[in-house]
DNA sequence: AGGTCGGCCTGGCAGC
DNA sequence: TGCTGCCAGGCCGACC
């Protein structure tokens, strides 16, 4: 599943390829992905355009072209871009071409094809028209970047305040933290140490600390290892990242800890299958009853 | 308003 | 062998 690690790999090794070049011809087969747009709207908005930069903004990649127009795209669950894949891959969604600019050497323009493959259809492609739109468009949707300065121990710590909520449930809560997924929550709470359904508001200074660390080790290690390849995700050439062979509790339940050697268990917190060392994470008591208030 | 849950979607696999 | 049905989960909207 594309998360921040897995979409950052994808942007490194997309943006040389496609910066500068201009969009021939876009091909959108799946409605659904160009939705609320007909595929029709947002080919006839990018067409002829050039891709001035390719940014990430959490789980999203971030296509700049002239004229502030902007495409958001995410990944969800399956999706992946493929560059000049033969034979053709099935479930493909879109079909891109551009073209370079001239070169003067071979009087050819380089051209690329790239095609958008998602077998579950939850991938999509926004349009977002101007600097404004593009800022609320994020900022409706993205809270901070794990991986940027202003992810400080004291702004985790006001994310958590007052929270009921189980801090696993808060990591995956994209408008809190931008990026975490369910295996980077999973390998940034047991590195921190913390159990899942801890209570978001009764993690202790030290705890909070910790977490924001483990988060960002995570995410690093999964960057270094160019991302987890469970069974969809892949590399713009196609290959498989390698983030899955170092989990150290994600997927692994009856295996043993990397630490204790006792045994992984999944559980089930915010919906989401959930691995945790229930020895090195210690599970919360049950929250004592609140005194009942004297009328 | 904070928190939880179901729907979207399809490949893969367990179980009969 | 072949079929059924369940599971995976990011995000959003509905609901309590």
């Amino acid at each position: 599943m594309p998360e921040l690690p897995e979409v950052e790999t994808i942007r490194r090794q997309l943006a040389p390829l496609v910066q500068g070049m201009r969009l021939e011809r876009v091909e959108i087969l799946d409605s659904r992905w160009s939705h609320p747009l007909a595929p029709h709207e947002l080919k006839d908005a990018l067409v002829g355009r050039r891709v001035q930069h390719l940014d990430r903004r959490g789980k999203y990649l971030l296509w700049g072209f002239s004229d502030e127009v902007y495409l958001a795209q995410h990944l969800r669950m399956t999706g992946a871009v493929l560059c000049e894949p033969t034979p053709e891959p099935s479930h493909v969604r879109v079909r891109l071409e551009l073209s370079g600019a001239m070169n003067s050497s071979r009087r050819k323009r380089a051209r690329r094809h790239l095609v958008i493959v998602d077998p579950r259809r939850f991938g999509t492609g926004q349009l977002i028209l101007g600097d404004e739109a593009l800022e609320s468009f994020f900022s409706e949707r993205l809270g901070y970047e794990p991986l940027h300065e202003e992810f400080t121990p004291q702004h985790l710590r006001a994310l958590t305040r007052g929270r009921t909520t189980p801090i696993k449930a808060l990591l995956l809560d994209q408008r809190r933290i931008a990026g975490v997924g369910n295996i980077y929550a999973d390998e940034a709470l047991f590195r921190a140490g913390i159990h899942p359904l801890r209570p978001a508001g009764r993690l202790t200074s030290d705890q909070v600390r910790r977490l924001r660390e483990g988060v960002i080790d995570a995410l690093e290690a999964g960057i270094e290892a160019k991302g987890a390849t469970i069974d969809d995700f892949r590399h713009v050439d196609g290959f498989k990242g390698s983030f899955q062979n170092q989990f150290l509790v994600h997927r692994r339940a009856g295996e043993s800890c990397p630490n204790c050697a006792s045994q992984i268990v999944k559980l089930v917190v915010a919906g989401r299958g959930t691995y945790v060392c229930e020895r090195c994470q210690r599970k919360p008591r049950k929250a004592r009853k609140p005194p009942t208030p004297r009328s």
